[in-house]
DNA sequence: ACCGCCGATTCACATCTGTGAATCTAGTGG
DNA sequence: CCACTAGATTCACAGATGTGAATCGGCGGT
């Protein structure tokens, strides 16, 4: 352990001369006496240990009347609407993980406990999220994992990542988020681990949630593969627009009665009613469907979104009171 | 002005691209179809704009024994010793910021007032300060400003940079820390806009300042040439072991009735007993003897120091108790 | 219309950096 | 004592990067 923390020291010390010094690799190869590749390497090691922590931040612009649209519209706590300049999807993401950290940040203090999901936006989130000292914070992964595809999305990860920055305790989802048949699903769920899991999250004081479309391209849970095309197909019929949670939901953002659904090893929803902030992030015009679902449901107190997103959703929400009205 | 938000957000749009997606300089030329060497250059005003933070950041190990002896034999509130490995000067000071900043931002909170000093060390700390969400911070200057010397320990920038972080307001004292007459000082000291500032400062609740030891090569006084080979030697005879805020104390911490602390311009180290947290922040042997009179003068509550230097400390400090006990 | 100026951009080249393959080193088991 | 292996280290080279000097392009002045 003393050994281990040695070897952090003087990574440290060289990614410090390297990063912070200027100093070129060359001349830290000469002062240890060692080649210059030696020192290269030392580096790659370094920033593969996170030592060495590069962000690119920069003043994110919001649009404060589209922000105070949501809030009304929907009964928000609070709404944060990115104004994005000609960006593209990765460089939004990055942008709303920023944002939705700052949300979090504002909420977040000593003691509390934190349920997150997954997905790319809250990656971004995590990852955007700087370090904070605080004192017994609980983070709770709240939907299972996705077995194969994107690593970087996975939800264990997440929390561990999360929990590591704000110097906290944290419990996993050790199940796939979806699985084959739904007494899977039902033995999973009162698995003692993971009931006690769900048990801490929705008596969280803060969540932190992703929306998933039911677009193959956007959507986590179809590019894991837990859907096919024509399964998709089928689910849209079904009235299907998106996901909260891994539990597939319609236009109204009520958890639908389908077989899927009796397959997910996740929190429901409905039990997201308890907590107190429920942070929503997710942006992208083709999720705006998914988003204003998820509004409609009234479970969410914050939104993290960008204002081609939040003008969509204010467009349909608008059409659908008027529809109502007549 | 949203020209240059325009301009901010291309570059931090181009930062990300080479240090978060790992694209290559040639990669994003392509992309914005301008010469490689254009995505070098616009990455370097990305970087000198502050768009992108490097941090080297790795667990710091402190001595809790050396920390508890520290505080009893000072009467301190709290204070934190570094355990370093062989290390450099300047990589002792990088340390030592990161945890003075860490001491300073367990104190933070909306609305309070922040008095800081400057040198090496504080500057250190600014740096590792990160960008926190609070409102109605004050940040205040109270030292004046070494005209020529490093700029990167000038007093009004440190200031500057650090509310920024704090994302508060900040007063700067125009003033060089020693003038060359005393009538000088008095008339600065009682100038409307100097005055205003020291007068928040010292009911500002956080001060964060740093230890000037006598010798040579530590002393920023020094090295900004306001005193020569010959009259170190001089205030050395009259007891001088360092400077508090720029005024020259004895090893007692009493600040000394000489001409030289009548050209002073900045806080009387005696307004900080107002102050409910000043933390100190020094380090290296070399000003063990200045830190020990500093913390003899009862006015730090909190010591951010290394190793080395506490030890010396408590040593220094022993004997002196024991001669008084003889 | 022409000139001259200044910032933006590119060119060319020296330097710096990452990495596969070769080499070294220390520890292990026979 | 030696053979063997795994990890540490270096070599060599291709590729990436920074930067002085040259070039371009627009714009105000005459």
């Amino acid at each position: 352990m003393t050994e281990n923390e040695e070897r952090l020291e003087f990574l440290g010390q060289v990614a410090a001369w390297y990063y912070e010094d200027d100093q070129t690799q060359a001349d830290i190869a000469r002062r240890l006496d060692k080649s210059r590749s030696m020192v290269s390497r030392l580096l790659t090691e370094a920033r593969e240990l996170g030592l060495v922590q590069i962000s690119v931040r920069f003043p994110l612009r919001t649009d404060s009347a589209l922000e105070e649209r949501l809030c009304e519209l929907f009964g928000l706590a609070e709404a944060h609407v990115l104004v994005t300049g000609e960006i593209d999807h990765p460089a939004l993401i990055r942008q709303l993980g920023r944002l939705g950290a700052r949300a979090l940040q504002r909420r977040l203090r000593s003691g509390v406990g934190v349920a997150v999901g997954w997905g790319a936006a809250l990656h971004s989130v995590v990852r955007a999220m700087p370090e904070i000292e605080l004192e017994d914070v609980m983070v709770l992964q709240v939907m299972g994992s996705v077995g194969d595809g994107d690593p970087n999305v996975d939800g264990a990860d997440l929390a561990r990542t999360l929990a590591g920055k704000l110097d906290g305790d944290f419990r996993t989802l050790s199940a796939p988020v979806i699985v084959d048949r739904p007494e899977a699903a039902q033995s999973l769920l009162q698995d003692r681990t993971i009931a006690n899991t769900l048990r801490l999250a929705e008596s969280a004081e803060i969540a932190v949630i992703g929306v998933g479309s039911i677009d193959s391209t956007l959507s986590g849970l179809v590019r894991a593969g837990y859907f096919d095309e024509r399964a998709i197909e089928r689910l849209k019929k079904a009235g299907v627009v998106g996901d909260l949670l891994g539990y597939l939901i319609d236009a109204e953002g009520n958890v639908l009665d389908i077989p899927e659904n009796r397959r997910v090893v996740a929190l429901h929803p409905a039990r997201l009613a308890r907590i107190q902030s429920v942070i929503g992030v997710a942006g992208g015009v083709a999720k705006a469907g998914a988003i204003t679902a998820v509004l409609r449901s009234g479970l969410l107190d914050v939104i993290v979104t960008d204002v081609a997103t939040a003008e969509n959703v204010v467009a349909q929400a608008g059409a659908g009171r008027l529809a109502e009205v007549k």
